[in-house]
DNA sequence: AATGAATGAGACTTCATTCAT
DNA sequence: TATGAATGAAGTCTCATTCAT
């Protein structure tokens, strides 16, 4: 039954949360954590910054929530559309596609999602695991489709996990370039570099 | 004049230079920026805090050398690794077999290179082009590979800057996985497991 | 009127009130005043944070009144009990065993009770003067012993104040000791060995 | 030679150190612990509040240090004191003589001193066993008279470690009076009635 | 009357940078 | 040139109090 009924509380926590979820993603993906200051997200999110201490019990726990706040978000969307396709082949550059287009939607976010990303072994430890966790979850959409394809024979037999971390790694790239304003090409053209040389690599001969 | 006579004095600078960087080094990457503090530094070189600032003007003067630093080692490594072979198919190979090799022995200082480079686009501005410009050199290096090879009818038509950066991301990517302890293999194996990748996607039919 | 008819209204208040002020009474004792939350005390009591200051304008006069509301309580008790006696030594000895007996029997109200004690120098001005009527009172009651006994010639003449404060003093003391666990006889013995003392310093020659 | 040879950095140290202790000791009476800031007695001591970081760790060690400083500085008094006499019944006046004394040149310290017994059972564990040794140090003083005098027949058998912290108490109690503005009385007079009440309450018969 | 979410002042502590020696 | 004591700005977190419901 308390899974049903939302109390008033219920509504007010909802939306306090996603309120300092985004003020805070816009945040850090602006100062990075050191810089950005619980006063600056409070502020942001339209509320006192004792407030924000009411649903989180640090800057650390702020940082985490929002990094997995938008992770799932994409992870949803990832899984989304790769769902409307059949083959590995279209499945593969439509997840290309959609994260290509999801960080040029979202570059405050991804902005957060690649800095932990690189601090990622720099204190291992901290946010370290979960994070981790988050990061796998993404490569295993990648395997699942790549197994799928090399059980069909559209892929060449090669181990599924570590390639699924290599094309990770080229889309992260790309994504980074973007961002930084370094390929000026359209998406679509990306997308297709990158589809190409993933493809032409892993395509059964 | 001035670069042929060393004075007493040149010797010294270089000597405490070498030394707070390499210091620098390892504790940025031990710490991370933002909890490294001039003190650590300056304790782990042997020298007083004040004589810190008497060679660089601030913190991030110090991180930026370090990285700097580091980065050309690196470099002139790859460089001599290179030059040693002559087809772009070895080239490539010995190149990623000298950076992965490069990173498991240096594996301090990978941790503030990776770092730097997933922060890039979070500050812009800061480090930014400094560094942009050392990571690009680094592209360069497979860039001049690959025009090579294109030239030379092994590698198919492709534009090269844009795959050398896509090249890099992999190797990045599979270094990462090595120093998180993701990966168990042996480097041999990851050197062969991306070489195979690449090539296939990069080869001429 | 008002004073025979009990509304409902007082009822509730009364209620609450001894409620709040027991809670209040556990916490400090458990906390010390700072580290005690206007929290954690409408969590013993088993109400919310807002109600508290219903009752109270401020932590402050929740805790002057938890102080007041114990003393009374243990006033009332010893009151009783040395009327039970007639001659001075047997009240005096009375009152020393009652008081002892107290104290064990309700450690947790007598660290807020010293602990004020203690603090009645640091702050004067602030709950001073409350405080302070209320532990001369408990002298006062000393002396009326006192006074009794010299005219009875069973106590030599000395001044019934000081000496008053003096015996609260080493009551106090001994009080202490048994609370901090440093004092590991009985009841009893500790009560023989303070009247002894005592005794023997005022008993008429 | 260490120990002969006392560098600069040695002076400026103690200096800074005596500095701050005695500032402490005057805020944190008039204040209390809670209240006191590190800036009140970083301002005090007419340094920044980061230099007093620089020779204590925390707000409590200043604490505690200031405490032990006064305490130490009591004790010798007291201890010289003593001295100066040969039988127990002047040694004991002589030493409550100098504590009223003491006490009534050193106010502010006696504050921090008083407070601080008066919280030991509070909140046992913190500043607690440091504190509680220093305490009993000072009831072994008077304990050592006892003991001399019950040996030589001056006093009667009796506890001397009880009796020595019943002593101790009623002391504490008459400075706490004089303090409090409640004794108006010279301190010749306070002494004579509390060693007075004393005597007739342990000599022998 | 009762609640408890929201507030925001304020405290401790750290540390990059300066500067007198 | 080298030192390291001193500075003080700035950041995180707590909690007494208020007030709309």
């Amino acid at each position: 039954m308390s899974t049903l009924v939302r109390t008033k509380k219920d509504v007010v926590t909802e939306f306090r949360t996603s309120e300092i979820l985004e003020a805070a993603r816009k945040i850090f993906a602006k100062k990075g954590f050191h810089d950005a200051t619980v006063d600056d997200i409070a502020n942001a999110a339209g509320v006192a910054k004792g407030t924000v201490y009411l649903y989180y019990r640090s800057k650390q726990e702020v940082y985490i929530a929002a990094l997995k706040f938008g992770i799932s978000q994409m992870y949803s969307a990832l899984i989304e559309e790769v769902a409307r396709y059949s083959t590995a082949e279209e499945k593969l550059k439509a997840l290309i596609a959609a994260k290509l287009a999801y960080f040029d939607e979202n570059s405050d976010f991804f902005k957060i999602y690649l800095s932990e990303l690189g601090k990622l072994h720099t204190h291992p430890g901290t946010i370290d695991s979960e994070f981790k966790a988050l990061y796998i979850e993404q490569a295993r959409l990648i395997e699942a489709i790549l197994k799928e394809g090399i059980r069909k024979k559209a892929i060449r037999s090669l181990r599924p996990d570590q390639t699924a971390f290599a094309i990770s790694d080229i889309i992260r790239g790309v994504v980074t370039h973007r961002l930084m304003g370094w390929s000026k090409t359209r998406i679509a053209q990306d997308v297709d570099f990158i589809f190409d040389l993933i493809w032409k690599g892993i395509a059964a001969p």
